[in-house]
DNA sequence: GACTCCATACCAACTGGTTGGTATGTTTTG
DNA sequence: CAAAACATACCAACCAGTTGGTATGGAGTC
């Protein structure tokens, strides 16, 4: 999160700061101005990259999905052979990340969208696409585990793919409300728990974390 | 949602607009003009009633708290004897709510606390408080569910309480972000069926909802 | 029961600072 | 040198909050 990993010009000095800054203080509170003092750059070159306020707000969230997804793309949970121990290890791993401040590991087009839903449609679509388009990426491992245990559930593998964002969405909420990192952690703990009833992996009285030592 | 319950003071009806016009721009993007314009008063009356911006953020959640507690406490779900019916009555409840346009159905606390919970302390720890007394509604609930079923969960009573509220708020991020009230009904469908399942109610395969007919 | 006294509720106009955005340079790069 | 990248100076609109004032109603007093 601190390494801009592209060549630090304005325009992607700008949309790192957006990262931080708007998932700070939200978007409609951060001004160009913070922007500006947080990337080290004047109104000038923000100008001259971005159209607008909103026109950035499209492009933090199309550059927080190429960082995301280069993330993810990149991590561990993938390693496993059997479809349902990667979704589990992608849970597993989504836990990790609730590491150092809430701004640090809380969602940029989560926050957003609730802000701009209703009056700037490009941004909340920007974030709608981020959103789906993670959640797409689980959908195929989903789908394989359903087949390899020979279920035939009633839920389709898109909509738990969704239910997983929306449990993790919510834990940040929890988590901005004073329960920190440890709050989002219980939650998603009982979404791996619900996981693996589903597929019939553990029973209700079963701990949801199996590697992760004694409780 | 429509009825101002108390007499239409200026205060009453300021928050009133406050639920509407917060939940549909957002609480940093809502001004105090439009608040009045909404409420139908002039800002000398706004400035009467509330300190400052903030100050009226924080009566709003409270306000927020008090008719949400009162729909809640006068909800039919409360009927069922067994704790666990009745459990399960309140998320099929909240799914019922699920109707209208998103800002009549979504969270007044859920939105303001993700754009205060670093820059207004008081208006975050008043949302906090909102979400986890709703929550706390429940706890009594759920142990007497687990007593009554003789269950030991390595989970807390409290913590699948908080859960419930983590999906409902995820469920909104989820609506506002294209899917609408469909997306939500479907994630408190996967709840639905996770506490079944907790509770030894159903298997993976059954469908979620008991009493709403076909699928 | 008329009178003063005073607090509450509300209003219209104003202000000083802020905000998104622009106009016009200057520097760097290919 | 020509175009892109960035900086400086500035503006009009907006915004939270203030000021000074009016209307109303209830308490006390004689």
């Amino acid at each position: 999160m601190s390494k801009p990993p592209m060549k630090a010009t304005a325009r992607t000095k700008l949309l790192e700061a957006a990262l931080t800054v708007i998932r700070t203080k939200g978007f409609s509170a951060t001004t160009v101005d913070d922007l500006c003092a947080a990337a080290g750059v004047t109104k000038g070159a923000f100008f001259h990259h971005f159209q607008s306020k909103d026109a950035l707000g499209v492009a933090a969230a199309e550059y927080w999905s190429e960082m995301t997804g280069t993330l993810f793309a990149g991590a561990p949970y993938h390693a496993p052979e059997d479809p349902l121990d990667r979704l589990l290890a992608y849970l597993a791993f989504r836990k990790e990340l609730l590491a150092g401040d809430l701004p640090e590991f809380t969602c940029l087009v989560g926050t957003m969208v609730q802000e701009t839903y209703d009056t700037a449609p490009a941004i909340r679509d920007a974030c709608a696409r981020s959103i789906t388009g993670h959640a797409e990426t689980l959908e195929a491992d989903i789908e394989a585990a359903i087949r390899a245990r020979g279920l035939t559930p009633t839920w389709s593998a898109k909509s738990l793919a969704l239910h997983t964002q929306a449990v993790i969405q919510g834990a940040f909420i929890l988590a901005k409300s004073g329960g920190g990192a440890q709050i989002a952690a219980d939650t998603i703990d009982h979404l791996i728990r619900y996981v693996k009833l589903l597929f019939g992996l553990a029973d209700a009285s079963a701990p949801a974390t199996a590697r992760v030592g004694p409780a």
